[in-house]
DNA sequence: CGAAATAATTAGTCTGGACAAATCCGGCTC
DNA sequence: GAGCCGGATTTGTCCAGACTAATTATTTCG
């Protein structure tokens, strides 16, 4: 329980920690410890461990049995993991050629690695982007992030159109289809029949018909295009 | 004394003796473990440490007391370290505009953690560099180099005259130097008076005069021009 | 309410890779 | 040949961060 401060430069594990506590939950709430296992792949005495490192050095809040958050100062650096994961994306992606699909699992171990000069260097090359491939917005340099009004596909109401924003990026197979299909960012949308008893979905992408399962469709999140009722 | 095989993939550590058993001795020599110590920065019980560990996997020769030299399979290794080493360094300096004296620290880091699949997306983006910014001679990713007779500077006789080809790229102060006296890779210089005795040497790099001792120009490898005699 | 089921925590280990202190060996000097 | 010196090695620790097994708290449900 001693109260040590942070080390000057986080360790790998560390980082993943506290990137896991905010995309599990950007707002902030409490995580529960299973959630943190399941995402990090560690066991679940890992976590507690860590939790409590963390909490000793102001990193994060863990009131015993009730999950944890990040401290102000564990959410900057939390953010600043993002926006590095974010910019190596794009620049995976848009300079190096990588598939939309493979760039997250390379991002994700050199945003441990590259130095704040690297970071900067490709980020100017692509001219500060504002969104990486899979339509997330990338943090600036201070944490700061635009915030936007996004509702998962599922919940589109019959008839309504929209346009695909972001994609969640863990997945490399259902990534790989909904390409095929494709549903990438900036595609339009038109929610055309839902049997929620069967679970079924039927809509239009770019003018082709799409007929899917929820499941499959789970991590899409939309902008609403007004100025189409949500009849018919 | 186990003879395990090496695991599928090395760590970090293993990756830096290997690569600093090479650099020390390219020709394959044995290196005294204090050598390793030095450039590394670690002690010396860590070295025999993990000489034995490289050895007993096979990766490297170490009778006792006698310096340790790297197996074909070590030497592998460590040239597909040099590889991505270098291919990085080209890559930050001439993509993303680092300077030349800042690239190598960067690589050092990187080198470890950067995928094939992205380390060969870099190199086609450059369209297979052969040489990195200080001039080394990048190897293939077969782990083929290119050999050259080269020289250091401070053999060069008096009168003769030569380009440089490479630069040892270790002590960023006295690479900022040699930039600032122009002694770059592709240079052209000519060797005017030397006085062993004082270890002073006088050249014309470029149609410039440099005056400076022979401890300022370690690590300056030429290839000789032919066409000028020796004297005068 | 009490008993299961579930989730979190504690306790104790392991592994990789480093370190300092102590010891050992080979070669040079006298 | 005896002694000494410096580099190499052995020995015993430490640290981060993971793990398993055992324990405890919370939730849910009969």
């Amino acid at each position: 329980m001693t109260t040590r401060r942070p080390p000057r430069t986080l360790s790998r594990s560390r980082q993943d920690y506290l990137k896991a506590l905010y995309v599990l939950d950007p707002s902030g709430g409490a995580v529960p410890p299973s959630r943190i296992a399941a995402r990090l792949g560690v066991s679940a005495p890992s976590v507690t461990n860590m939790l409590q490192t963390l909490a000793a050095e102001g990193l994060v809040n863990h009131p015993r049995r009730a999950g944890a958050n990040l401290t102000a100062e564990g959410r900057r650096q939390a953010l600043t993991m993002v926006r590095r994961h974010r910019v190596l994306e794009t620049f995976l992606a848009r300079v190096l050629g990588l598939d939309w699909s493979e760039v997250h699992e390379e991002a994700e171990v050199l945003e441990h690695h590259i130095s704040d000069r690297v970071l900067d260097a490709i980020d100017r090359l692509m001219s500060h982007p504002s969104e990486d491939p899979h339509g997330h917005p990338i943090p600036d340099g201070h944490g700061r992030l635009a915030r936007r009004a996004l509702a998962p596909l599922v919940t589109l109401p019959l008839g309504a159109r929209a346009t695909v924003r972001e994609i969640r990026d863990r997945d490399r197979r259902r990534m790989a289809a909904w390409k095929i299909a494709g549903l990438v960012p900036g595609a339009r949308v038109r929610m055309c029949e839902v049997r929620a008893l069967d679970d079924v979905f039927e809509l239009e992408v770019e003018g082709r018909r799409l007929v899917t399962g929820s499941e499959g469709l789970d991590g899409i999140l939309v902008e609403r295009r007004r100025g189409s009722g949500d009849a018919r």
